[in-house]
DNA sequence: AAAAAGTTTAACCAAACGGTTAACAAAAGT
DNA sequence: ACTTTTGTTAACCGTTTGGTTAAACTTTTT
């Protein structure tokens, strides 16, 4: 056995081909491109990954398995609601902020092969609503907070974090602000977006 | 002048052009599925339309122009603020059911291409802010919201009513609900969006 | 050190692609 | 009637595309 190689090409290529097909999607990416940004020759792509359509999907479950368990934060988490609100968005707008092209190229391919998202979301054990369900109900069953369905609740906490970054050229086209304001903008949703939904959603006693 | 012909192929090619861009992107389309769906020859498209880029721009301006309106009653209406934001979430979730591929593929194509984005939303006397902003300032110097930043608010309402419909195969998956429940929770957004915001901005006196 | 296995390259290939051409058909103008 | 313009088609063209091959180089095994 062995590995030695100080560097690695397949985890060379797998970087490379995140970085185009995050940024052109996967009829937008060329595999000559995918060799020019690691710098080795495009041969080597189907050596390692045999095709586009294999190499592609290696970079699509990648980049899931990194947003995974930032979603799993609103889902399963031993913390209360208002808690799990509030650090979900904290730290997603945060994760996102390393990650830009991350959340467009998921729901773009995802768009683009639907039955590849239900195959993705079946076989690999998924974050599952269920436990927040319970917990929405207990939580307006107690008083808490107002009565909500739990998935439309779970809807309005994914829109607000994550719309922003996938719309961003839109949204800085209406309303005409610079992409330093913009960002700058992003940062305030750290809170601003959990303060939204607490009180959208608390019961004022 | 004139212009007999009971079948126009120019709004033919416009009209399958639509379709196949809409669902594949301008990357993923090709000529030949776009002259398969008018049933014609490839050769219309360019004596139409000269090349695909122009043929792109013209169902992408459409579609931006069948948008645009839509957007306009968040932004610049006569009417107050709560009765702005039922009516737009109600009208838009409407609108959006009957083109279900509209905001993706503008999404996606401004993402592709955001000088472009920024082109066209200067060219085009677009949609602004302004007057949406002083509403908002207005309504919380007199106590009726709390405050908030109007372009936080705006990114909210965009997000709240656009996200589940471009995200919708990715959100399906995590809630588990079939094509069916989806589309009735999404005609149940229709007030529940509006509620959840308004219930978020409102001063209760 | 020789053989075997693994890695890398340049050159190549067939298919698919956007786009063009030339010949033809239908309308419109005279 | 015939000439010109407009619309339409099949066949074609050069380029780009994903993918392959065969030979060379490197590393590991014996």
């Amino acid at each position: 056995m062995s590995k030695k190689k100080d560097t690695n090409t397949e985890e060379l290529i797998l970087n490379a081909a995140k970085q185009v097909f995050q940024k052109k999607g996967m009829t937008g990416a060329r595999m000559q491109e995918i060799a020019d940004e690691a710098g080795i020759n495009k041969a080597m792509l189907h050596y390692y990954y045999r095709s586009k359509q294999l190499l592609f999907e290696a970079v699509f479950k990648s980049a899931f398995s990194l947003l995974a368990p930032q979603l799993n934060k609103v889902i399963n988490a031993k913390t209360s609601l208002f808690d799990k609100i509030e650090s979900f968005t904290n730290n997603y707008i945060s994760f996102i902020i390393t990650h830009p092209y991350l959340p467009n190229f998921i729901i773009q391919e995802l768009n683009r092969n639907p039955e590849f998202a239900k195959k993705l979301l079946a076989e690999k054990h998924f974050p599952n609503i269920d436990n927040f369900k319970v917990q929405v109900e207990e939580h307006i069953a107690n008083g808490i907070i107002r009565p909500i369905k739990a998935e439309q609740l779970f809807f309005n906490i994914m829109a607000l974090n994550i719309f922003p970054f996938v719309a961003s050229p839109l949204l800085k086209g209406l309303t005409n602000v610079d992409d330093e304001t913009y960002k700058k903008l992003m940062l305030e949703r750290k809170t601003e977006v959990a303060d939204f939904i607490i009180n959208s959603i608390k019961v004022i006693k």
